[in-house]
DNA sequence: GCTTGACCTCAAGTGAACTTGAAGTGGCAG
DNA sequence: CTGCCACTTCAAGTTCACTTGAGGTCAAGC
């Protein structure tokens, strides 16, 4: 199997060199070996880097992420996490479908004041229908840590 | 109409104090008028405060929200803006089902390593498959505008 | 009139996720 | 053998979205 450099590895996947070194460091991609000083990636790094972008459109950490797909942990981590995160992220898409909907009501309805009109107040309400006021649980964790009281 | 101080907001929105300060200094949210040094908000603010938090979810950034439903701003923006960022939205609905999905399976497929499987392979690819490379494309573009190339 | 306490401002600090810059390394083409 | 250049490390810088801290204000209650 082929080996790919940092940079090849980078411009097949977008993903910069720079951050490459970043997501090695934070344990989420590993290289292989070393040919000189330079890192030599596996190709199925691509497949993880994109399970990485996908974790992140989530607005996962790459803590969090690590944790889910990182080298080595996934065989340990407890499958309840898992169908939790996946819950979590059901919960997400509600949430970004009544956003979505909402968009396309602000670009359709001609009225002067959104706030006033009702179509719009129901539609932000059925985002706030499931938990309370939390939205996301236990995602990203660094805003939720002191506003979730 | 019973003016809300910003302990008041915050208590019954989940938003700190200094971040309600903050949101105000960037225009996403605007107090009506002052007591004494003390803001006083419009309890419509309550809305527009789940509304930011929408956004949060969908991985904008204050300041895109901020033009999207930020205070005067609403009338002036371009209705195709708004469709085209429900359709970022929609692109990202389904990154989220495809990440929803290889989540559950990964919770329930036994095998000792998940980039071997056939099936989690092609859960990954699913998310691809739309725009080459390029998974958020006018989101929060810290990072697109480096690695989009 | 004095205290209380929730508010105020402003500057600096925080953490996540990178990027940038400086100085160095080393495989390979010529 | 030389020089190139893509890589290397490490420290410091950047942006975003806030939080924290110090010092100050003021409407209200006793």
């Amino acid at each position: 199997m082929e080996l790919l450099d940092i940079g090849e590895v980078s411009a097949r996947s977008g993903v910069q060199p720079s951050a490459l070194r970043y997501y090695e460091d934070a344990g989420l991609i590993a290289s292989v070996r070393r040919h000189g000083l330079r890192r030599q990636f596996a190709p199925e790094v691509l497949l993880q880097l994109k399970l990485i972008a996908m974790g992140k459109t989530a607005g996962f950490s790459l803590h969090e992420i690590a944790g889910m797909f990182g080298q080595s942990e996934l065989k340990e981590l407890p499958r309840a996490v898992l169908r939790e995160r996946a819950d979590a992220i059901d919960r997400q898409i509600d949430e970004l479908t009544a956003l979505r909907d909402t968009l396309r009501h602000v670009a359709d309805c001609a009225a002067p004041s959104h706030m006033e009109c009702p179509t719009f107040r129901r539609l932000i309400d059925m985002a706030g229908r499931r938990g309370g006021k939390r939205s996301k649980p236990a995602l990203s964790s660094r805003q939720d840590s002191k506003q979730g009281g």
